[in-house]
DNA sequence: CCTAAAGTTTAGCATAGGCTAAGTTATATG
DNA sequence: CATATAACTTAGCCTATGCTAAACTTTAGG
């Protein structure tokens, strides 16, 4: 198996990357919006709008819109004019973004870089991880005291 | 200055890392063009449409339209019908983008994850490191015979 | 040198994800 | 309880990135 993989891998190989790397990124708005949502809850007691916005930088209407993609997904219920709230996907997606940003974040810690790039590289990197790779971040945890 | 850093960063802090990954979000596009250009005129003298398209994994007009863009934005240069070439521009954009990948790549190899994972990984990855995050990933590759 | 195949471009469409401006609903306060 | 303010929604715009189908150039073979 090992020894069919070509030092130069075709093409049709590495289209496979860049498709994963655009799946990746369709999801990815997906994922830190229930991520955020649910931060809020946990935080606040209910997540508004307002506060998705801000915490996301962008306009309040960019926010509703894309609820509505959530919404369609079934990521997310809400009413008009009322509080956002995570439906059992929502949250399940949402806890799974959580722990992968944990060990993502913890990891580039672990590797000696500063807080604030662990938190910034980290929000980038998590929904580019597979499961592979966050197993092996979680291995380096356990050795270096995580 | 690190005891300026709050437990739970400001709407305003949490923003930044946000508008860091959308912004590398419309760079990365470019820098997989670039990239991809560097090599196929390393591999076979030259670039054409077709082989771009194929190696992303995409239909050719999509490709026409992207390079149009990337001429715009001086990263390239074409004539109708002929093969692309990277502008000065577009050769340190591409560079900068294989030293990233290569040095991501060999340290996810490095943390133990397989050939395949490493190559799929780090192109999701490598558009999300900064210039801190490399430097310890390059550290970590020192330590442990890269 | 003519023509068929291969490669490139254009046209036109769709969706995602941004924005501002204007309208609507809820809520807090005098 | 009336209304000002804050929050939310709608409408309409833009760009980026994807697609297919059709038109145009180049090039290779006969």
């Amino acid at each position: 198996m090992a020894l069919a993989t070509k030092k130069i891998p075709s093409a049709k190989l590495r289209s496979a990357a860049f498709k994963r790397v655009r799946a990746d990124h369709s999801a990815e708005l997906a994922g830190d919006y229930v991520e955020m949502i649910a931060d809020l809850i946990d935080e606040r007691g209910e997540a508004r709008c307002t506060d998705i916005a801000l915490r996301l930088g962008v306009a309040n209407a960019t926010v509703v819109k894309t609820l509505k993609r959530l919404q369609a997904a079934e990521l997310i219920t809400q009413e008009p004019y009322r509080a956002i709230f995570l439906t059992v996907e929502g949250w399940k997606m949402a806890e799974d973004g959580r722990r992968k940003h944990a060990i993502v974040e913890k990891f580039l810690l672990a590797l000696g870089v500063s807080q604030e790039t662990a938190r910034i590289d980290s929000e980038g990197i998590e929904h580019h991880v597979s499961t592979e790779t966050l197993r092996a971040m979680g291995k380096f945890l356990a050795r270096n005291g995580g």
